[in-house]
DNA sequence: AGCCGGCACTTACTGTTCGTAAGTGCCATT
DNA sequence: AATGGCACTTACGAACAGTAAGTGCCGGCT
């Protein structure tokens, strides 16, 4: 699980290096909660409005655009007329979340630590 | 390596979850760099200016302090005339970037199926 | 001796993005 | 007949990111 760091990740550091945009898109706020959501399995459009609390339609409509162009997540209409999407995970999809939700668990599990280091800065240099 | 998001990933879908905020902080465009950078070896902020090529100085300083504040990062002033300014990793920033990069190491990997899909995607629906 | 550049930032301004709210057309339920 | 849900799209104000310039001090060059 070691890795150098100069041979993996060598052209994100050069402005003009797609994989940064990419990046940008799979990491992006709501795109990171969408990829996790479906995770779990298959989604309508609303379904992911309701489990991801506080994303607005137009963020999320983005976002699936978004993800969906770079082949993360596939959309299928499934009925025009009443309108039934659903979207669910590509296989670059499904290969991809396992590193969001590690992260996001790591994350998760540092909450503590990361609250102590704020309120310990805060003390020295206060906010606003 | 495989994961239920059900428990891993409960509270991140609510609003109000402090480690969305976090999990934002550590996957910001430039703060993922220069976690990326710091995975190396320590670095003046001169020094991450030049590595991460695109980066302002307002905006280096700005995801700085925020990954000072969350505790991902250290800085220690070595001397305060001349200015010298060191940043380095702590103990839980060190735990934390091996997901970034094996997340950033995964997404390039990709990059070629990322361009097509997006080459497909914009044959049906051209952009803009 | 005087000028230039680098150090690590900060501030002022501007453009892009984001979030909120409302609109769309159609259908099922009340 | 009116309401709500479906999957979006559009308009607009607010927040944020990016650009440029300023700060005070110092070392090196000429």
């Amino acid at each position: 699980m070691e890795q150098t760091v100069e041979e993996l990740v060598a052209d994100v550091f050069r402005r003009a290096c797609t994989s940064r945009e990419a990046l940008e898109h799979v990491t992006g706020k709501w795109s990171l909660l969408a990829l996790s959501a479906l995770a779990e399995s298959p989604h309508r459009f609303g379904e992911l409005r309701r489990r991801i609390e506080g994303v607005s339609e137009r963020m999320l409509a983005q976002s699936l655009q978004t993800l969906e162009r770079d082949g993360w997540v596939h959309r299928e209409v499934r009925s025009a007329i009443p309108p039934h999407v659903e979207y669910r995970l590509t296989e670059d999809g499904a290969a991809l979340v396992p590193h969001l939700l590690a992260l996001i668990s790591f994350v998760e599990d540092r909450m503590p630590a990361v609250h102590a280091s704020r309120a310990a800065v805060d003390e020295v240099r206060p906010p606003r």
